[in-house]
DNA sequence: TTGAAAAGGATGTAGTTACATTTAATGTAT
DNA sequence: ATACATTAAATGTAACTACATCCTTTTCAA
């Protein structure tokens, strides 16, 4: 089923108009998937993308703008997220030496164990819901970057 | 610029799992834009694709149901949102005839209005950052659509 | 017909986001 | 050194989202 039948419109007036509302519509069914994937783990989406590039300096920490600059998306509180983050014992803030305004954020032993947890629940739902080639993937990933400019 | 410079990861484990982090990051990358485009007028993103709904189904009303399944992103409330959308005039609340429970919204004049001036803003917009053909939309648009099943 | 279940919307409220402001540390020009 | 601008991060607050619950109307079976 197109995106024409998903959301009941008929016209658009461009091909490209239309690919915009698919991005958004698609955007959302996915991070629907996401969200019913983390909840059972009490992780949001932006908490877990977090963990994700803490985990990609691991074992370097990542100041809180390194962070925002990061982030997938821009418009979240990066220093609640970290908050909620290290609540739950799955992240370590220490004051950094070199700058004492900036904060090194450190992913925990929890944190690392929780994403392989997560891991392994992405690549499922990856293996049962991947319905692109490798080859579709490529061309997916060059139009999305070509809209970007 | 390709998605790994620009969030800096330069592994993925595969193509598809590059081209969902893509996809996401697109997607913010886009509602950035449309947040500034509607901003000036006073909108938010759904409220602005309510009052489309609207139009389209003009002059016919829409039940807030119709809405809530048509709307590009499910989670947020349609109700407050044309509670919003009421308070300033650019629709119309009014009991339905046939069902008592439901609600008939109807676009008002202001509102066309409003959205006749969007329709401006977004074409101008779409032709300047149009970056992609109409077959280059019309292939993403399949790919979309080939992700969601 | 009447009583339970279901449907359409509205509303309460906890948690998040958006954005401005604040606090503290650093950089820089005099 | 001193003052002023800038930067890093945290925080206050209003608005918004997510989700459960409620209220009213309709449906439908007994």
């Amino acid at each position: 089923m197109g995106i024409a039948e998903d959301i009941k419109q008929k016209k658009f007036s461009s091909e490209f108009s239309k690919a915009i509302v698919n991005l958004i519509y698609t955007n959302s069914w996915l991070n629907q998937k996401h969200v019913s994937l983390f909840k059972p783990f009490g992780l949001t989406t932006p908490q877990f993308n977090i963990l994700r590039i803490l985990r990609g300096q691991h074992p370097e920490p990542s100041t809180v703008n390194l962070l925002i600059d990061r982030m997938l998306d821009k418009s979240s509180n990066a220093s609640r997220i970290i908050d909620k983050l290290e609540e739950k014992g799955l992240v370590v803030r220490k004051q950094c030496k070199d700058d004492r305004r900036a904060v090194d954020v450190y992913i925990s032993e929890k944190g690392l164990a929780l994403l392989t947890e997560l891991d392994r629940e992405m690549d499922s739902w990856e293996k049962d819901s991947k319905n692109l080639t490798e080859e579709e993937s490529n061309m997916l990933n060059q139009l999305l970057d070509k809209i970007r400019n």
